[in-house]
DNA sequence: GTTTTTTTGCAAATCATTTGCATTTGGAAG
DNA sequence: CTTCCAAATGCAAATGATTTGCAAAAAAAC
């Protein structure tokens, strides 16, 4: 459940780089950075240059694949798979918490209604204290 | 109803730059870029420098008094007033309309609930098409 | 008015992201 | 299995928003 198989959409070539992105993706639990992937690559033993990552982030945002966002006081676009788009973050360790049972889409209707606007996405952002945090 | 006066937080200096800032973000309908305050100054006749901006608005977001965003394909951040902070983007014009009556609040409780996380603060970002676009 | 501390302006530095171009690769076609 | 061309990659250089160092100007304190 929740599975979520990413593919090299139609009219893309498949070639390692790109499958590697996309596997890397795949694993992440929250939204990550350009130089994440690249890393995580370099420990895979994949050799690969960053612009080829900002170049296939790009296309997979394009295409819809993934979604781009920033985070409070970074300066570097995240990337994640649609599902993970909307997080609560902490603000003083930094923990990311995946929302699931996204609860915007009721609002959605009432959008539309007051504004006219035909939604195509959305994403939230939600800044707090963890738990753990809380403790200390 | 809904006013919202912006003032220089308790132990920073009242300086014309400073009120300068402040005036534009209040008079601004949605969330605007540096430069876009710079120029706006501009306009006014009033001379400042675009760090001074930047270093401001880093104060004023450090204080609460403002809410930094990034809104798809821009490489700039953006400041608004809280009460500015949701709004929808039209993908093809880039109109913003801002989100009054945020419906975030309903969702707050059950997030408390689910996460533990105790929330500061949100910024919700929704894409579509505005009636006028929709039409063409 | 003098002192002390903050703030500003300017220019230089940062750094994530983008781009130009030569080279390699995928995969369609034969 | 070769041939061929468009698409993709790597590398280095460029870009552009944002940040920073430092000396001068301005605000609040004394
Ligand atoms: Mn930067
Ligand atoms: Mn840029
Ligand atoms: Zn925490
Ligand atoms: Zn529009």
């Amino acid at each position: 459940m929740g599975e979520q198989k990413l593919f090299i959409p139609k009219g893309y070539r498949k070639t390692k780089q790109r499958e590697a992105i996309l596997k890397v993706l795949e694993r992440a639990e929250y939204p990550i950075t350009a130089e994440h992937i690249f890393m995580e690559l370099k420990n895979d033993g994949i050799d690969i240059s960053l612009s080829t990552i900002y170049r296939n982030l790009e296309m997979l945002t394009k295409e819809g694949l993934t979604v781009k966002s920033y985070m409070m006081n970074e300066d570097k676009a995240r990337y994640a798979l649609p599902d993970k788009k909307n997080y609560l973050v902490c603000e003083k360790c930094g923990k990311i918490v995946i929302i699931d049972n996204c609860p915007f889409d009721k609002f959605k209707e009432e959008l539309i209604e007051v504004h006219g606007f035909d939604i195509t996405g959305h994403s939230i952002e939600v800044y707090g204290i963890c738990p753990e945090c809380q403790k200390k």
